[in-house]
RNA sequence: GGCCCCUUCGUCUAGCGGUCUAGGACACCGCCCUUUCACGGCGGCGACACGGGUUCGAGUCCCGUAGGGGUCACCA
C-alpha cells in the first residue's frame, strides 16, 4: 500500500512548484489505491496558522487534489499538524539521547559564530568539533552551572558512506564525514524540522517520500535519524525543481521582480491584471502573480489545464502525447519517467494548454466558468442572460481563460469606446465609409428578423445593391458597432447586438466621424 | 569554497549502442484558409556543452573538463 504526503508550511500561499510536487505524490498514491496525506509543517510558525493555511487548502480543493488524511478531515494517524505532535518528537529526541545517537551541546550561538568565522578565515569550511558536547551528566551539570542551555545534536557517523537509492536519481553516495552534527532540538526543547519530519513520516506510514531535490542534501541526516530509531527507510524520489522562466535557478516567489523582466511572464501577469481590474479580483502582490495558484483560479484558468501543464514539467509519457485528463494522469504516471534536470516554467506553454483545455470543454461548462466573470464585470446580471451563451459560443477559442469574456464587453454594455487607430482607418479616412454605413443602417432598421443568417443576407444584399465588395464595408461596420478591429464573426456579432443597437452605434460612429 | 545533483532545438521533452541526414509539443517565421482576430492545414527555422576513451559503430557506455544548479540555520 503506497502512502505519500505533501507537507506545506502555513505560508499563506500555494506555490506552483509545490503544486507540482503535491501532484506527483497524489498521482502516485491514487494510481495504486493508496493514500495521499496532507501534513502541516508548522513547527516554527506559531501564530495565524489557520489563516495562513486556508489559501493552501483552498488551492488544493480548486485543483481537485484531495487528501485522504489531513486537516479538516482528520484520519487514523492524526493529528496532522506537527505543532500538535511535539510530544512525540520530544520522545524521539529523548530516545536518541539515551541511545547515544545524539548529545547535549552547550555551545553558545556566539561561540559557534566565532568558530564559523575563524574557519572561514582559514579558508576552511566550518565543521563543529563537539567542543561543547556534554559527554556525561556531570559535564552537563557543569555547563548548566555556568548558565548554559543545551541544544540536542545528532552524533553523526564520521566514517563510511550513506548510500541513498533514489527512485529518480539512482544511487547517491555521500560520505558520512561530510555531514555536520545537526541540531534536532532547540535550547527550549522544541524539536526541529528534520527530526519531526522523520518521526511523522514513520508514524503516518509514509512509504514514498517524493519531494523536490533541494531536500536531497538533507536526506543523509534524516536517514541517520530514522535508522537510529530503528525505523525502516521509505523509498525516496527527489524531483527536479521547477526553474524560473527563461532561467535555470529555482522558481521562487521572492524573485518576482526578476521574472517580470521575462516578457512571457510579464505578459501573463498583465493578462491577469487586465481581467482582475474589470472583475473585482483582489491583486495583492503576495498571491496575485503567476508563481501562486490563486492567480490562475482568479482569472479563470481550468484546474485540469494547470495540472496537465505541471505534469509535463519534469515528466513525460513518450515525448509525443501531451494531453491528459486527470484520470489518465493517474493511470499513466510513473516515477521512472520523471526527468532528472530542472524544467523551466514557460508561461506561453501553460497558456497553450489552457487554451486547448478550455476550447475542448462542453458549452455549458464554458458558460458556467465564464458567468462569474461576466457578472463581476457588470456585463450581465445573471448567467441566464441569453447574450452570454451566444457570445461564449460565438467567441469559441478566442476565450482562452474564463476572464477573457471582458474582451467582448461591447456585446453587453450600452456605450462603447472606439479604438482610435481602427476608427481612423476604417471610418474617418475612407471617404465613403459613412455613406455606406448609413445605407446599411437603413436596411437594418427595415429588417423583420435579425439573427445571424438574416444579418448576413442583409449585408450581402446591401453590398449587391450598392455595387461594392463586402470587404469595402464590413470592416467599417465592425469598428462602428464594436469599437475594435478584431473579434469573432461579424454576423454573429450583429445578431447578438440586435438591430436597435447596431443602428444606434452606426449612427453614433458616423456622427463622431463627422465631428472630427 | 565543501558536499551533492544536472547538461539533446529559445522552452518542455523523445531517445535506454546501429532504425538519428536526432522525433513531438510550445514559441517564432512563411504560405494557405478567411470580412478582422483566433482556430485549422501545410512548410520552415532550430539541439546531442567540450575533450578523451571503449566499440566495427556513441546522443546513447566510461573518464575528464567546462557550464548550470541545489545545499551548507537553535527555517521548513
Amino acid at each position: 500500500m503506497i502512502r505519500t504526503r505533501f507537507a506545506p508550511s502555513p505560508t499563506g500561499y500555494l506555490h506552483i512548484g509545490g503544486v507540482r510536487t503535491a501532484l506527483f505524490n497524489w498521482l502516485l498514491a491514487k494510481q495504486s489505491g493508496g493514500q495521499f496525506i496532507l501534513r502541516i509543517d508548522d513547527t516554527d510558525a506559531g501564530r495565524n496558522v489557520t489563516e495562513a493555511l486556508q489559501p493552501i487548502l483552498e488551492g488544493f480543493k480548486w485543483l481537485g487534489i484531495d487528501w485522504d488524511e489531513g486537516p479538516e478531515i482528520g484520519g487514523p494517524s492524526g493529528p496532522y499538524y506537527q505543532s500538535q505532535r511535539i510530544e512525540l518528537h520530544k520522545a524521539a529526541v529523548a530516545q536518541l539521547l539515551a541511545s547515544g545517537h545524539a548529545y547535549r551541546d552547550y555551545a553558545l550561538p556566539e561561540e559557534l559564530a566565532a568558530e564559523r568565522e575563524a574557519a572561514e578565515k582559514r579558508g576552511e569550511r566550518f565543521f563543529y568539533d563537539r567542543r561543547w558536547m556534554a559527554a556525561d551528566d556531570a559535564e552537563a551539570e557543569a555547563y548548566e552551572a555556568e548558565g548554559r542551555q543545551a541544544t540536542i545534536r545528532l552524533k553523526m557517523p564520521r566514517e563510511g558512506d550513506c548510500v541513498i537509492e533514489d527512485l529518480v536519481r539512482g544511487t547517491v553516495t555521500v560520505a558520512w564525514q561530510t555531514e555536520q552534527d545537526h541540531v534536532i532540538a532547540r535550547t527550549d526543547g522544541s524539536p526541529l524540522y528534520h527530526l519531526a519530519s522523520v518521526i511523522d513520516d514513520h508514524a503516518f506510514g509514509i512509504t514514498h517520500v517524493v519531494r523536490a531535490e533541494e531536500h536531497l542534501p538533507n536526506t543523509p541526516r534524516q536517514i541517520y535519524i530514522l535508522e537510529s530509531l530503528g525505523y525502516p527507510r521509505p523509498q525516496y524520489a527527489h524531483l527536479p525543481y521547477v526553474a524560473e522562466p527563461g532561467g535555470s535557478a529555482k522558481l521562487s516567489k521572492r524573485k518576482l521582480n526578476k521574472y517580470l523582466k521575462n516578457k512571457d511572464f510579464a505578459d501573463l501577469l498583465e493578462h491577469g491584471n487586465r481581467i482582475a481590474a474589470r472583475c473585482n479580483v483582489a491583486t495583492s502582490d503576495d498571491t496575485f502573480n503567476p508563481v501562486i495558484v490563486d492567480f490562475y483560479r482568479d482569472i479563470g484558468f481550468s484546474a485540469d489545464a494547470l495540472l496537465n501543464y505541471l505534469l509535463l514539467l519534469g515528466w513525460s509519457l513518450d515525448g509525443e502525447r501531451e494531453t491528459f485528463s486527470v484520470d489518465e494522469m493517474i493511470k499513466l504516471f510513473s516515477l521512472q519517467r520523471v526527468t532528472k534536470s530542472p524544467a523551466s516554467f514557460d508561461p506561453q506553454k501553460l497558456m497553450a494548454f489552457q487554451a486547448d483545455h478550455f476550447a475542448a470543454l462542453p458549452a455549458q461548462v464554458r458558460l458556467d466558468a465564464v458567468a462569474p466573470f461576466a457578472i463581476a464585470a457588470g456585463l450581465v446580471e445573471s448567467k441566464d442572460d441569453p447574450r452570454l451563451a451566444a457570445v461564449v459560443a460565438a467567441a469559441g477559442d478566442r476565450l482562452k481563460v474564463a476572464g477573457d469574456i471582458i474582451d467582448f464587453d461591447y456585446c453587453f454594455v450600452d456605450s462603447i469606446e472606439y479604438d482610435p487607430k481602427a476608427f481612423k482607418k476604417r471610418i474617418s479616412k475612407p471617404a465613403d465609409a459613412c455613406d455606406l454605413l448609413s445605407g446599411f443602417r437603413d436596411v437594418v432598421l427595415a429588417a423583420d428578423t435579425f439573427d445571424a443568417a438574416a444579418a448576413e443576407s442583409l449585408l450581402k444584399g446591401y453590398c449587391e445593391s450598392a455595387e461594392i465588395q463586402i470587404g469595402q464595408i464590413i470592416h467599417a461596420v465592425r469598428v462602428a458597432v464594436t469599437g475594435t478591429a478584431v473579434g469573432f464573426g461579424m454576423f454573429d456579432t450583429l445578431a447578438i447586438l440586435g438591430k436597435e443597437k447596431v443602428a444606434e452605434r452606426i449612427e453614433k460612429a458616423c456622427k463622431k466621424a463627422a465631428e472630427a
